[in-house]
DNA sequence: GTATGCTTTCGGC
DNA sequence: TTACGGCCGAAAGCATAC
């Protein structure tokens, strides 16, 4: 095998376009799919927006207050997110590509990484192919655009892909590989977030051809070992990861905004109580023990809190992850003086149960002394 | 010092 | 001039072990 020709496929601006297929008459207005918090009429936060609301100014995560404002003299779609949905298409389409692909990652709910170094025989025309085609299928079954980067490993590919969208293409070959990514910035890289960019700046290596030059003696003397030489061989668009299915979610977490900002330790764990027991069904679907608990709470200013309490062995007691959450709250109530806006719970570390140990549960019921903690 | 693993925060969608 | 979700994995920061 000489080279892999690996594809990243990200379907465009996904929720809203989900909701143009179903109601084709918004495709020509701004569409703004919304996470309404129950708050107060229009508070909550803008999940997607189509092409036509970003010309507005319109982007995830601003407030569908300001989204309005935005678009006060427009004659704009404001719909809630019907995540169940979603799930079901994203799923459909996942199906479609699993087709075309030697090997298959999924990577949150509009993403995967495509394996088609046998179907193309390792070139990459017939991969440009292979991608059109690919598009035209999802295109012809779901009416849904998506933009793929190619390349010859997963760091060249999910680059590329953010090049031309949406429903952008495009190839980068092996040969290609170094002066696509030199002029590209650092931050561009997985691994390099605000502040190495920031600490790489100030060696003078703003761009990814900058890197590619820097010393890697050095580079290891200032990062460390590990990720020295992952930066360095990152800069020249080696990456040897593999496509590979993964397993089931790393977490599993809940978090919902209260009614109204309180310090109240019963309403918050009245509330996280509610989540705790969510989330905890969702980790009995999956089969799962867990070994760490973790909560996070948004306060008044909209600042971040979190705590987490790591077990020696794993366990899938309800009454545990309940107990550890009061704790934890407790904890993070006594060293915080503001209010706490929005409240949520995590689980991870996750251990799959054995069927003897899903058995013995569900015999004695979540009163359960478990054996293992 | 470096590696590793855990906790907390950040950031993309 | 305020406004402001929910979920996940990545990044950053810190503690500990060697």
């Amino acid at each position: 095998m000489q080279s892999r020709v690996i594809m990243l496929v990200d379907f465009d601006y996904f929720f809203a376009q989900i909701e143009e297929v179903r109601n084709p008459s918004l495709k020509d207005k701004p569409v703004v799919v919304c996470v309404y918090s129950g708050r107060s009429i229009d508070s909550g936060a803008v999940s997607t927006a189509n092409y036509i609301a970003r010309k507005y100014g319109v982007e995830s995560g601003i407030s569908i207050y300001l989204a309005k404002k935005k678009l006060r003299d427009v004659d704009a779609i404001f719909l809630p997110v019907d995540h169940e949905f979603y799930e079901m298409v994203s799923k459909r389409i996942m199906d479609i590509m699993k087709g075309y692909a030697d090997r298959f990652e999924q990577v949150g709910i509009d993403e995967a990484y495509l394996d088609v170094s046998q179907s193309v025989n390792e070139n990459f025309e017939a991969a440009k192919d292979l991608a059109l085609k690919i598009k035209q299928d999802i295109r012809a079954k779901e009416e849904i655009t998506c933009s793929i980067g190619t390349g010859p490993n997963k760091l060249v590919a999910k680059i590329a892909a953010d090049i031309q969208k949406p429903d952008g293409l495009t190839v980068v070959k092996p040969g290609e590989v170094e002066n696509f990514l030199s002029p590209l910035p650092v931050g561009r890289l997985i691994g390099v977030g605000k502040k190495t960019e920031a600490r790489m700046e100030s060696l003078g290596t703003r761009t990814i051809g900058e890197l590619s030059e820097y010393d890697v003696q050095r580079l290891v003397a200032i990062f460390g070992k590990v990720f020295g030489t992952y930066l360095h061989y990152a800069s020249f668009g080696i990456d040897e990861s593999p496509v590979q299915e993964r397993g089931e979610a790393e977490s599993i977490s809940r978090i919902s905004t209260l009614k109204e900002d309180t310090w109240d330790l019963g309403i918050i764990l009245e509330r996280a109580n509610q989540l705790c027991e969510e989330v905890h069904a969702r980790l009995m679907q999956q089969g799962f023990s867990f070994k760490t608990v973790g909560i996070v709470a948004v306060m008044a200013d909209m600042s971040i809190r979190s705590r987490s309490k790591t077990f020696e062995n794993p366990t899938n007691e309800l009454a545990l992850f309940k107990r550890t959450v009061k704790e934890l709250f407790e904890k993070l109530l006594s060293e915080s003086e503001l209010e706490a806006r929005r409240v949520g719970v995590k689980l991870s570390n996750f251990v799959k149960m054995q069927e003897k140990q899903k058995q013995l549960t569900s015999f004695i019921g979540t009163s359960a002394i478990n054996l293992y903690s």
